[in-house]
DNA sequence: AACTAATGAATCC
DNA sequence: TGGATTCCCTTAGT
């Protein structure tokens, strides 16, 4: 039969079809079928399958249509990244993911075998090669204890599953109550929870509009809180009413409102929207003229508005310290309320300067880190740009840094490097790191930060707490397991997880006194003890899962207190859920990757 | 079951 | 320097 073409047949463009011919699942008659059709090239208007000799022939470029399984990750045939059951398979052409080194994937790197500094081969763990360990570890499931001086909360006490209506973005334990636990999250709410009385959940709404990103207790005050928010204010709140007051406010006039010395920018382009929208507004009215603003909020508004990220309390000088996403420092009396002075730049202009510590008994050192890739020890006496006493440099951005909990001599960073870093002032120099761990912790604009931090308990300095990001096969269940890391040997002490868990905790605190770990992971908040004390103290008492939100009222959509969008602002006051009892096999938290 | 949205940093030019 | 583009193991929704 001829071939049926436009314009004689020559002058369009071929267009050839690839399909998958190395599936290994496909059976072998499939595959020859396969085979044959991808040798054939058909035209445009394909009414025909013969034109493959003729079109070959063209002198136009082919265009080539895949339908091959192609990799999602780097989009070339031959094979697939992605789970497969509850193991995730690497695209072999990136580097590793876990330690991003080329040549190998997460489940050869030597990193996962051990986490120790410099790529130490696995033999302490009894296992000849690293393929052998994984193997060992896909078996086994559980990676027995190195150490027994550690106590390690590994038995999840109590919880609530869906507490925040957004993702959990900060924990702090209140410093006199042992069972209080304030959370705060990505839509500013703050939590206040009494974890002795599961059922209870108060959540104040109306202190910040979005992102609650640290929240620290006053020295003085056990009732008073201070939190940093995206909304570019610090909040002082009464822990008792919910009341709240603002103590520094970097966007003056207004979250949402337009900023005052650009208002002729703003002008200007309001009048380009309303010129891109105007058919719209013709047709839609009301609708297009919100769709503009909208436009305007969010799309100039966020570049303009000042967000707070690190913060903490000099105490010694009565000094509340905050940080906001240009690079500035700010600092306010406590008792007077008032900004001292004119803000620092502290990081490099217009980076994020994501936390802020002081040091614990010396008054005079500030610890600072941010997106610009550096953690920065600064004199409190005198704090100026560029004035940092020591640059404690990392490949990507440091999501945290912390002083030692006791004697501040060591400082621990987290970066987006997946590495943990140690810095040791006194038996080493802050020039380098003392001590780097391979750790997966990796960026995800989904997920809170990740941030390792200290055991307040461990009067050693060496036991720390951090999420982890890349899943473990446990029994056929994927589970992101909160890991506890020697620093001292850089070894894994535990991996604590539960499979009825099966979302990422990216944000841990360990309790001041108890062997206490509070983790939120999403909207969830967990609360985990030693299993042993759980056994021994309570043997009669079931754990206490408590399932809050949509399913449990019947409710569609979101929380009643949710607005549509994350920087809505809510506008109620504290509230107390009612909650319905989970027993906790019956159902995991986050849904996927059971097989 | 198969989609989608939310949304932060790096990279490129 | 800034805008467009991309991105890898997300999660909870429709």
């Amino acid at each position: 039969m001829a071939p049926q073409t436009r314009g004689g047949g020559t002058l369009f463009p071929e267009v050839v079809i690839e399909r998958d011919s190395e599936s290994e699942e496909t059976s072998s008659s499939e595959e020859e079928q396969e085979e044959h059709e991808e040798q054939v090239a058909e035209e445009k208007d394909d009414e025909n399958m013969g034109a493959g000799a003729e079109a070959s022939t063209s002198t136009k470029k082919p265009i080539t249509i895949s339908l091959k399984k192609v990799c999602k990750v780097c989009k070339r045939p031959g094979h697939e990244a992605g789970f497969k059951g509850a193991t995730y398979i690497d695209c072999p052409m990136k580097p590793c993911f876990l330690c991003k080194t080329p040549g190998h994937t997460t489940l050869t790197c030597p990193h996962r075998v051990a986490m120790e500094f410099g790529v130490v081969p696995a033999t302490s763990r009894g296992c000849s090669s690293s393929l052998d360990y994984v193997f060992e570890r896909q078996l086994g499931c559980r990676v027995p204890a190195m150490k027994t001086s550690f106590s390690i909360p590994n038995q999840v006490h109590c919880a609530v599953i869906r507490y925040h209506s957004r993702r959990v973005t900060c924990l702090e334990f209140h410093p006199t109550n042992n069972h209080i636990l304030l959370s705060g999250d990505k839509k500013g709410q703050l939590g206040v929870w009494d974890f002795r009385k599961v059922h209870e959940r108060t959540v104040y709404g109306n202190i910040h509009s979005c992102i609650l990103n640290n929240m620290k207790f006053s020295p003085t005050n056990d009732g008073t809180l201070y939190g940093a928010s995206s909304d570019g204010t610090i909040s002082c709140t009464d822990l008792e009413t919910g009341i709240s007051m603002s103590l520094m406010n970097l966007n003056p006039s207004g979250w949402q409102e337009i900023d005052i010395e650009r208002t002729g920018l703003y002008l200007l382009m309001f009048e380009n929207i309303n010129v891109l929208y105007s058919h719209y507004i013709l047709e839609k009215g009301k609708f297009a003229w919100r769709l503009s603003l909208l436009v305007l909020l969010f799309q100039i508004g966020p570049s303009t508005w000042r967000m707070i990220y690190g913060l903490d309390v000099n105490f010694d000088r009565g000094l509340l310290l905050g940080a906001d996403n240009f690079g500035f420092l700010y600092i306010a009396d406590m008792r007077s309320n008032n900004v001292i002075g004119k803000p620092t730049l502290i990081h490099k202009k217009g980076s994020k300067v994501t936390g802020l510590h002081c040091h614990p008994l010396q008054p005079d050192l500030l610890l600072s880190c941010g997106n610009d890739h550096f953690a920065r020890v600064w004199d409190m006496r005198m704090v100026e740009a560029k004035s940092s006493i020591y640059d404690l440099s990392h490949n990507r951005v440091v999501n945290s840094a912390y002083f030692s909990p006791r004697s501040g001599s060591k400082i621990l960073t987290t970066s987006q490097d997946n590495r943990i870093r140690v810095w040791d002032s006194i038996f080493g120099n802050l020039d380098s790191p003392s001590r780097e761990i391979v750790h997966s912790h990796d960026f995800n604009r989904h997920l809170t930060p990740f941030r390792a931090e200290w055991d307040p308990k461990d009067t050693s300095e060496s036991l720390v707490v951090v999420g982890r990001y890349i899943s473990e096969n446990y029994d056929g269940i994927a589970l992101h397991p909160i890991d506890f890391i020697d620093i001292n040997t850089g070894q894994l002490i535990a991996e604590v997880m539960d499979p009825n868990i099966t979302t990422i905790s990216p944000v841990n605190k360990l309790h001041p006194r108890d062997d206490v770990l509070a983790s939120g992971s999403s909207r969830s908040i967990f609360i985990w003890r030693p299993k042993e004390e759980f056994e021994s103290k309570q043997p009669d008492d079931k754990r206490k899962i408590v399932l809050c939100g949509k399913n449990d009222n019947k409710r569609k959509g979101k929380f009643e207190d949710d607005s549509d969008d994350d920087f809505g602002g809510g506008k109620h006051g504290s509230k107390s859920l009612n909650a319905k009892k989970l027993p906790l096999t019956s159902k995991p938290h986050g849904s996927k990757r059971i097989y």
